[in-house]
DNA sequence: CTGAAAGCGCTTACAG
DNA sequence: CTGAAAGCGCTTACAG
């Protein structure tokens, strides 16, 4: 069994009391007495039990952390981000893969709900579903947003794909796309379609998008856009994976990249910066949001008045590649 | 505040015995109680705090994961099949980043201790250094081993990395070149260094092998391989990564794959095979690395006489791409 | 079928 | 400087 204060009191010929203030620091100890106790700390190998505390003090130093799916490289690299940056400030994190799945969603709030964590980070596309148990727990969301009352937490996408649009205009594009996913599971979809269409207009261009939903229809969409578009010169996809698959149909084709056609992706993560480092895209501050996002849900937490703005739109800058 | 299982009682009208027992099904409860608890429970909407409900029961229901990076594809996925494996089984997962740093990890071995979880995953590099706190802590390592007494799941990277080697011998390559990572931090380094090794020796082949460390130094390896062996048509790479790079640069020096020289990488993780679908790679069987992990675990947590044998080998494939 | 009591491992007023 | 007591929110023998 594993010891107790009990038994450290025991060893240590004190009352649990004392053992406590000494694991404290708390109120005056006679120097004597510490070590006595800490001998007996240490002979015992105890550590105390974090489940005991949490339940007196009503805090566990936990927080939940929601996001679709750890394998995509975007959210690893932000549960990294968010997680390493939570252990520097003593909390830890329960890692929830929701697959944008709303039972399993509402599923995982009401086990961390159950498990008492201080707060929330969601990244997950039915934030708005949140069971009644939620309503008082603080809670800080990435990319959706939910109400006034919650904090959100985003790349500044329309700011962002204006960039790419723009870059691709001021390189002469004369027909540039918009490839994207089907905009259902994310907000910033809308965002990063009005930039688009917005650079366009200014520039007085025609508009042309091509969504799809699933993986096969990926690949037939991008096909039906260069036989549809034979004029094409530019192209902004929503996402790096999107804009290799582009690459890729458009060297089969015999297009010469950057010369024919520019290419420009989204996301910037780290994997896909070594596995495509030509590609030019649109990145993400990621560790920015994270921390961004520890930092609010923390004020909240700490019940800090919280008169600032609930918005955060964190700049994206433009890597340059070999694709524009 | 939240409700407790007090607040149910009063409103119900009964002990704070029979709100628990109509909780946990246990005992016999008049219809009318049972229904007079329920609608308490509704009206109050209380849900039962775990914390209260682990530290009676001395289980927690939650695993520690430690794992380098989640950012590394590899380890997003792992972390992903964990997780989702766990939940499916009421575990709860409180994720670790340690990025292979000695002091992190045995910080947060003592974090998860004092957390009370039920066992830990480690797949992380100095294992070996348990704290005292972790004696009697159900543990599972995946690609990490550390002594009898504790399960190791791992990919066979031996059988992996002989099957790579003979499938580029077999293609007719005469010689072929080993690119590792220095087998510093991964086990498997050594095992797949061996097949290597062994499948030359067996066809009489003269071993070639080129390590490096750092990200610069990646790059210098590499272009030191191709200008100091000219006559260089097979390459193994420990990595999918270190492949990417490989046939950046050979495409750079002009040659052709895979007809002047094949490239074989390793993992064959999602986004490799998305971002890389040409690329021949031996693929790690991380979903049911991820089960065997979790399984075997739960069996040493729900104390089962363990006589199984305790390492895992689990058979990887090649996925053949277009360079070979 | 139901409740009073003790206890899980801590902490903190309170009293001395 | 130190300890006895109550309590965090549950559960489970035990008794009726």
């Amino acid at each position: 069994m594993k010891p107790t204060i009990r038994d450290v009191a025991r060893v240590a010929g004190v009352s649990t009391t004392t053992v406590s203030r000494v694991l404290n620091n708390r109120g005056y100890i006679s120097k004597e007495t510490r070590a006595n106790v800490y001998t007996a700390i240490n002979n015992l190998n105890y550590l105390p039990n974090d489940l005991a505390r949490s339940l007196f003090h009503k805090k566990t130093n936990t927080i939940g952390l929601l996001v679709p799916n750890t394998s995509d490289a975007f959210f690893g690299e932000l549960t990294f981000e968010i997680q390493s940056f939570c252990a520097s400030l003593d909390y830890k994190i329960i890692l929830c893969n929701t697959l944008n799945h709303i039972d399993k969603e509402s599923k995982y709030l009401e086990i961390l709900s159950g498990s008492q964590v201080d707060g929330l980070i969601m990244s997950t596309s039915n934030s708005n579903i949140l069971n009644n148990y939620e309503q008082n727990l603080p809670i800080v969301t990435i990319d959706h947003y939910i109400s006034k009352k919650i904090p959100l937490v985003s790349s500044d996408h329309y700011s962002g794909s204006l960039q790419a649009v723009e870059l691709l205009l001021s390189k002469g594009c004369q027909h540039i796309i918009y490839v994207s996913t089907f905009p259902a599971f994310e907000q910033s979809s809308t965002l990063k379609r009005n930039a688009y269409e917005d650079g366009m207009k200014r520039q007085e261009k025609r508009s042309i998008i091509y969504e799809y939903s699933g993986y096969e229809e990926k690949y037939k969409v991008i096909c039906k856009l260069f036989d549809e578009n034979t004029e094409v010169d530019g192209i902004f996809c929503s996402d790096d994976i999107t804009a290799t698959a582009v690459i890729t149909e458009a060297k089969k084709r015999g297009i010469s990249i950057p010369n024919h056609l520019k290419v420009i992706g989204y996301n910037g993560t780290g994997v896909s910066q070594i596995l495509c480092p030509e590609l030019t895209t649109v990145q993400q501050p990621i560790n920015l949001i994270a921390k961004t996002a520890v930092k609010s849900l923390l004020e909240v937490i700490d019940g800090e008045i919280n008169t600032n703005p609930t918005k955060f739109y964190l700049p994206m800058k433009i890597m340059e590649g070999k694709t524009t």
